[in-house]
DNA sequence: TTGAAAGCGATACCAT
DNA sequence: ATGGTATCGCTTTCAA
């Protein structure tokens, strides 16, 4: 009967053999830090590597160094563009630092989010970064703020996108501020009359971008009616129901609806014409985050950008910046407006 | 002086401290298969693991046990929708069989995808899912299936994701014959002129779309100008650059252009109308993949429809078949035409 | 069933 | 610089 290795993997120690040093030596020569090591044995190793087809067990590493290389990211839900960009920028510069990403899907589920983490310090990662539109159900909220804190306590690293209200390093998103400027420019299109859709209101992405919005509009004078508000699912389906619902209840006077982000309203565009209402002319539309989608659909629409696949390399970035430099742990990138067709300019009134 | 932990973290050795038991104990308690320990034991186990608030650690666990928890997924570009919504398949089932997945991107280049093969090993996963489009080109193939095929020497599960030329578990994806159905159905509403905006040609679900596009034609008499065929990037960007090109040259009598793929459709449809053509009415325009998207770009767009989410799922579950039911190793997943209201039918001719 | 002890594949300290 | 060896945290024989 043969030998049945269970792994037929080559080891170090098979490498060693075959150079003829010391494990040790191998070691070194192979994943050690500096010129520890001699050249010539330096080469006979490398080339047994080479040889044996040999690739270093991160397991096993992990557990002899104590410390992996791997980035743990948490999303919402990477089909949708919003995450997928964030996505894309965390994984760029995980692959320029080394390290390997591993993703998780949220659903948007505090619960979920919570278990994640927890599941997740098995783990052992150098980073978790959270980038799920988080809930601001107190419960929820200390229960993860406590998980965070202990894995922090053991050398890891946390940074949040978006959200600002628990005490860690986050990529902060002007979300207040963005919906705020969006306001006044599409004031200053000559709009009057507004309505919007929102996400559920635990949602503090959906909350702080309404009342942005909605403050944006006080500055100049206008209310932003509660009537012509309506919140549901922070999607694209959701969009679309919300503006079937404002279409059947009647537009009223409402000329310009603004979607808390881009899918809803996608989905809102989508909504209105399904009433016969056509997006651009008869009610303009804006919406929130600048998704690559907005470019293509028709009339294009209007939005507040945010650099997303930037928001994604600056959390890991942030990640692996050196403990001590606990200066400005909140790092905030920049929105800006963009106005296109789906938010025309107000002829004369 | 105080010693220094250089992790924090709660080890099994500590629970079983707590606990009152052995190391062995311990470990059959919390992570053991079967009921192999006493019931009050486990209890007493599972109480100390809770108050010290324990977490296995899988590096560990994968030295000693020889395998991981892990499923390398390699994608194309995860913010390409068509690639994300595959990646929330292959999470979804990895989540309900207890692993986690790791992500890496190829940015659709096949040095690059072989790289990351190789790194991947290191991570010793359980399965490695494809789902790059991948070129023909000789070198890379063979250098890749060499690479695979000792990873599965090793123990691990290959499974390739549309592509079929190499000996390696496959889902498959029918991009010829959905072309061909296309091709079909299209003719079935009267167009009798057709273009068509492709990728590379090394790129092998291009040239298989675009094969049965034409083939689909041909059975109907019909035939593909190579004239009227342009090829640029598998993005957004290739499609809006094709067709502007095709613009540009003049469409001639073509009332219908053909992309190979979703993004590429939506991107033609916007570099028509940079051009004053009006999608859906002056030319009609087809995509491939039926991306989340397509709804609600107008007019709505006319595809293929893949279903995403169940290929990744079906990635991961033919992954985790046992070895030796080597019945049928290619699974086919269904396409099917969805007509749409970028083709109208063409009136009396 | 339970515990002692031998690995798993690497790293790193301590002599040489 | 190099090699021997303890160690990392966990699993799994092997006896008891």
């Amino acid at each position: 009967m043969s030998t049945t290795q269970r792994t037929g993997s080559v080891t170090l120690h098979d490498v060693a053999r075959e150079a003829g040093v010391s494990l040790a030596t191998a070691s070194r020569a192979l994943n050690g830090s500096a010129r520890t090591v001699n050249d010539e044995y330096r080469q006979r190793v490398m080339a047994a590597a080479l040889k044996l087809n040999y690739s270093t067990n991160l397991s096993a590493q992990a557990v002899a160094k104590g410390s992996t290389t791997s980035v743990a990211l948490l999303v919402g839900d990477i089909a949708d563009p919003y995450f997928s960009s964030i996505a894309a920028g965390v994984i760029r510069g995980s692959e320029e630092a080394g390290l390997i990403v591993t993703m998780s899907v949220t659903e948007r589920s505090p619960e979920r989010e919570l278990e994640l983490v927890r599941a997740l310090r098995g783990q052992r990662p150098r980073v978790i970064i959270l980038a799920g539109s988080r809930s601001s159900e107190e419960e929820h909220q200390s229960a993860l703020a406590q998980e965070l804190q202990s894995f922090e306590g053991n050398g890891g690293r946390v940074v949040f996108v978006s959200q600002h209200e628990l005490p860690f390093d986050t990529v902060r998103i002007d979300n207040y501020g963005g919906a705020r400027a969006l306001a006044t420019s599409l004031v200053g299109l000559g709009y009057t009359r507004f309505g919007a859709i929102t996400g559920e209101h635990a949602l503090i992405t959906a909350r702080d971008r309404l009342a942005g919005f909605s403050d944006g509009l006080a500055e100049h004078g206008i209310t932003l009616d509660p009537r012509n508000v309506e919140s549901g699912g922070f999607t694209r389906d959701g969009g679309f129901d919300g503006a079937v619902r404002l279409a059947d209840r009647g537009l009223d006077d409402v000329e310009l609806v603004f979607a808390v982000n881009d899918v809803m309203a996608i989905g809102a565009m989508s909504g209105f014409r399904s009433r016969g209402i056509e997006p651009g002319t008869q009610v303009a539309v804006a919406g929130f985050d600048d998704i690559q989608a907005v470019r293509d659909v028709t009339p294009a629409l209007t939005t507040v950008s945010i650099p997303l696949f930037e928001v994604g390399e600056s959390a890991l970035a942030l990640a692996l910046r050196p403990r001590g430099a606990d200066a400005e742990r909140d790092l905030a990138v920049a929105t800006s407006v963009v106005l296109r067709a789906s938010t025309p300019g107000v002829a004369a009134r």
